[in-house]
Formats: C-alpha cells, sequence, structure tokens
RNA sequence: GUCUUGUUAGCUCAGCUGGUAGAGCACGUCACUUUUAAUGAUGUGGCCGAUGGUUCGAAUCCAUCACAGGACACCA
C-alpha cells in the first residue's frame, strides 16, 4: 500500500485528531485577500517606521509551510505561494484559548497549506513579517516533503514527480514560468505580424514533412492505422494553398527515435508559413523574432550557455559550402566531388554509408566539421537539394535550394526554406525518397500524393519556417537536458507500473 | 543500440581489503515569546534496487535484470 510508510501513517494520524477536534484537513473555506508578493511590496514602508509595525492593517494570506521554527509560546513559520516565501510569527497567546498547543504545535507541520491572518510588523533581524491573530488549515499533506536544504536533486525524482521538483526548487519554477513566456510571446509575435493560429491534424495518415520513424496508433472505427504527425508542415501548406497567406501553429510533434539531452519523443515546435516571401524575408524576421523575446524576456542580448557565451546581436549568414571551408577547415577541393568528401572523412577515421549522394555527403562534412563550432546565432544557407526535399531550388543554381538552419551554440534552432511549390519537381523529389526507402534509407520522405494534389491547384510563392521551442528555451534558460525544460519528460514505466501486455 | 557510473532511512549522503548498518535533516518526547538550514536534551526509524551465485558469513565480490545519469551511435 502506498501510504503504509510510517511518516505517512503518523500525519494520516494528525489529521485524524484534527478532524475530531472539529477543523477539516481539506478546508476549503480560503478567504485569502493577497498573494504574498503583494504583501511584501505593499507593507514594505513598515520597515521605515519608528514602530515597524502597523496594527490598523489586515491581510489574510495563504501558503505552503516551508520552515516551521517553534520556540515555546512563539513560532516562526515560512509559507510559500506562487509569488513567494513570507514569515510569519505565530504566538500562543494571540490565538484561541488552547489552539496553539494542541492543534498548531500537535498536528500542523512542514508541508500543510494553511492560511493566517494578522497584520505587518519587521522582526528585530529586519524582515518584514506578519503578525498572526488567525490561523486556519487548508490542507494536510499526509506525505512529508524532502530535506529542507538540500531539497530534491536526485534527477529520477525530479522527473517522475515534477511537483516535488516544483516545490522545492524555486529555480525549477522559474524555467517554467520562462517557457510559457517565450510560447506567449511567440504567439503575440506572429499574431502581431498578421499570422492566423491554426490547428492542424496530430494524427495522419502519411507521416510527412520530415525524415524520422513516426509512432502508429490505431483507429478503430475505421479499421485504421494513423501516425502521430513528426511535422505539421504538409497541412500548413495546403492552407497556403487555400488562400491563407501567414499561418503558424504551436504544437507537439511525435518522433519515435532515440532520447537524450537534446530529443525527446514528443517536442514542440512553432511552424510559420508566409505567402509572397522568400527564405531571405525569413532570415530578417527570425533576427526579428529574437530581438523581440530578449526584449520582453528582459534578457541581456549576451547569455552564458554552459562554458559558451552567446551573443545574441550577432547573426552571422553563410553558405553551407563556403562554411566547410572556412569554419570546418575542410579543403576547398574535398567539398565538391563526392570521391573527394570520401576520401577526406576517411582520412580523419570517419567511415560513411555506402551509396550517399554528393548532397548527404557535404551534409555529413557539415555536421562532423562544423555544426558544434557556431556558436553565435548563424544562418547557414543553400542546402543542396538532395537533403532538401520541399525546399524550392536556387532559380540561379539547381543544385541548391533557398534554404537555410539556424545554428546557435552549435546546435540547430530553426529550419526553414522558400517553399517548393512546382508540382511536378515535388512528385519528382518524392519519387527520388521513395527510390532511397527501396535502397534502405527509412528515414526518406513519404510519398504523399494528396499533397503533391493539393501543389498542383498552385500554392503562391511561399516561405516556411520551423523552430523548436524546447532547445530554443533551453538557450534562454541555460539548461542543457531538454528534460529540465519539460514539465513532464518521457521515462520509462517502473516495474512496479503495471502496463498492458505485448499484443499482436 | 554500445560503453560507463550510480541505486543504502521520507530527503541529502557516509559505509576501507567481505564479519551482520551510520550521520545530518525530517519525525516522536521535553525545554524555550524575535528565529533565519533556530537551538539544547532525548528517542524511533532499514528486505542496503531485484534475482541468482561464490563464501562459514555479502550493502561490500561475481553474473543477470530493472531504472536513472553521462558519453557515443542513430535521428535533424
Amino acid at each position: 500500500m502506498i501510504f503504509d510508510n510510517k511518516f505517512i501513517q503518523q500525519r494520516i494520524e494528525k489529521a485524524k485528531l484534527l478532524e475530531e477536534a472539529g477543523y477539516n484537513p481539506y478546508s476549503n473555506d480560503s478567504k485569502r485577500n493577497t498573494s504574498i508578493e503583494k504583501y511584501l511590496n505593499v507593507n514594505s514602508d513598515i520597515v521605515e517606521t519608528e514602530e515597524k509595525r502597523d496594527e490598523n492593517r489586515h491581510y489574510i494570506v495563504s501558503g505552503r509551510i516551508k520552515f516551521l521554527r517553534v520556540m515555546g509560546k512563539a513560532s516562526f513559520v515560512k509559507i510559500e505561494d506562487e509569488s513567494g516565501m513570507l514569515q510569519v510569527y505565530v504566538t500562543r497567546d494571540n490565538l484561541p484559548e488552547g489552539f496553539y498547543n494542541t492543534i498548531f504545535k500537535k498536528n500542523i507541520e512542514v508541508g500543510d497549506i494553511i492560511e493566517v491572518g494578522g497584520f505587518p510588523f519587521v522582526t528585530g533581524k529586519g524582515e518584514l513579517s506578519l503578525h498572526v491573530d488567525t490561523l486556519t488549515l487548508l490542507t494536510k499533506a499526509i506525505s512529508p516533503l524532502p530535506e529542507k536544504f538540500h531539497g530534491v536533486t536526485d534527477k529520477e525524482i525530479r522527473y517522475r514527480k515534477r511537483y516535488l521538483d516544483l516545490i522545492m526548487n524555486a529555480e525549477v519554477r522559474k524555467t517554467f514560468q520562462t517557457r510559457s513566456k517565450v510560447i506567449s510571446l511567440t504567439r503575440r509575435f506572429f499574431e502581431d505580424k498578421g499570422f492566423l493560429e491554426v490547428e492542424t491534424p496530430m494524427m495522419h495518415p502519411i507521416a510527412g514533412g520530415a525524415n524520422a520513424k513516426p509512432f502508429v496508433t490505431h483507429h478503430n472505427a475505421l479499421g485504421i492505422d494513423r501516425f502521430l504527425r513528426i511535422a505539421p508542415e504538409l497541412y500548413l501548406k495546403r492552407l497556403i494553398v487555400g488562400g491563407f497567406e501567414a499561418v503558424f501553429e504551436i504544437n507537439r510533434n511525435f518522433r519515435n527515435e532515440g532520447m537524450d539531452a537534446t530529443h525527446n519523443p514528443e517536442f514542440t515546435s512553432i511552424e510559420f508559413y508566409w505567402a509572397y516571401k522568400t527564405y531571405k524575408d525569413l532570415i530578417e524576421i527570425t533576427k526579428e523574432y529574437f530581438q523581440y523575446l530578449f526584449e520582453h524576456l528582459d534578457l541581456p542580448t549576451m547569455l552564458p550557455y554552459g562554458d559558451m557565451k552567446v551573443d545574441f546581436a550577432n547573426f552571422q549568414e553563410i553558405p553551407l559550402i563556403e562554411s566547410l571551408t572556412t569554419i570546418g577547415g575542410v579543403p576547398a577541393d574535398s567539398c565538391t566531388s563526392k570521391e573527394g568528401i570520401i576520401a577526406y572523412l576517411n582520412s580523419k577515421n570517419i567511415t560513411v554509408k555506402p551509396g550517399m549522394n554528393l548532397g548527404q555527403l557535404q551534409g555529413e562534412l557539415f555536421d562532423e566539421f562544423v555544426e558544434e563550432k557556431l556558436i553565435d546565432p548563424t544562418f547557414i544557407t543553400e542546402y543542396p537539394v538532395e537533403i532538401s526535399p520541399l525546399a524550392r531550388r536556387s532559380d540561379t543554381n539547381p543544385e541548391i535550394t533557398e534554404r537555410f538552419e539556424l545554428f546557435i551554440a552549435g546546435r540547430e534552432i530553426a529550419n526553414a526554406f522558400s517553399e517548393l511549390n512546382d508540382p511536378i519537381d515535388q512528385l519528382s523529389r518524392f519519387e527520388g525518397q521513395m527510390e532511397a526507402k527501396d535502397c534502405g534509407d527509412d528515414e526518406a520522405h513519404e510519398m504523399d500524393s494528396d499533397f503533391v494534389e493539393a501543389l498542383s491547384y498552385g500554392m503562391a510563392p511561399t516561405a516556411g519556417q520551423g523552430i523548436g521551442i524546447d532547445r530554443l528555451v533551453m538557450l534562454l534558460t541555460n539548461e542543457h537536458s531538454i528534460r529540465d525544460v519539460l514539465l513532464f519528460p518521457a521515462m520509462k514505466p517502473l516495474a512496479n507500473e503495471c502496463q498492458p501486455e505485448e499484443e499482436n
């Protein structure tokens, strides 16, 4: 039984005693009239006064007990609500006869949620506090909190029981508040630009828009499998065909692949599509977007990330091939032919899968020698067409696409391009992907003829971009695991958690 | 998927080359009306992640498994 721990038993016993004495251990009769933050602000003037107190003011605040110091007939209690922590001073003689000794001291403890009323005063040590004249238990916590000084540090507990992490670690609350603000600001930024927020299906008949393995689920009524979406791209572009000129979606994608510090099976991205624009316009709006975020989050443009310092005012732009030599240090003549690249990679003790085409090999060089060196925000442009099945070819060089990826702190943050809107070209790109799939590339993009048909009705020239929100939040909060920016990261089930039998 | 480290009280952690389990916090009892991780006294608390093995004897050595962290691989 989950309550057989003796500390829990002890606390359940206290809850019973309270109930028997006429105090509901789960009362919902809250009369709170201010938050702790407001209380501290409104009464900060008391510190300057002669008396250090104002008995004519009266406030009711609520919160969870984080510290409890009982000293005979008086006690100091630190309570915390979402806005902050407040010290309250509880004395025997300011409470009803017997309450302090038989109820408060015996049955109320760290972890419980209480409500106190009283007047503001400043203690001898100069801390603005609340002098209590009424005290109500709102919620009895029957499980004890972790240790008050070290808190919970065990990552497994922190992720599996995020509520405990949030109770104990104020910085964690801050991180998720930042995450929320980033999403909210992102929404506002694009709305202000005239973009329309839309929702497209999470369950797809064909998992398209990216190269990734999907999760499969089953629709009973139709008797067919569906794929959890790996990207919303093809649906958003159908909307551009339909006549919407600027759309965005902030939502989850699901990819059935490995989990590590930068990958969670479900993750959040924003994708936006903008008709009558090109990837050049996207570079500009991306810079603007970052500026907007930093301004409204009140962050300095120079941010630490681990050992790195990232200058968010220093956006660079460089074509992929050029970056291989200037940043990656790859000799120029080892970048432009399959043989040259393979020879160079082999000389660095890197083996590549046989059958890779030139574009894939150039991508390999980039991943190997350039990516991790891109600290300040850098737009890498002019991606080879072979690794960009949904991007528009450059008008001047059909081997490359009008595409960029944005790298910050050695990590990909965004992917964008002028969209391919030629249905014939799109069809042949899909066919190329199908060939790759037949040759064993199980990551190759699926054929989506319905999407090709949509393009055949004409999609205005459009530019589109995806930004990984989780990784962006990691950058802004200096977190190095995606689990630290997800409230409930994916975890393997514990042995004692029952799970359905595997069936075929 | 591979390698590697970890798993001991509610939490944070000790525990040597194998000899039968420790601290701090928390909790119980007592004292204490201005404390700041309050303090002082005292006490309770453990299937040492699971299963096997070696041994007279295993928290400790070995094997397998589970979960977690890190690195690598894969995947944008």
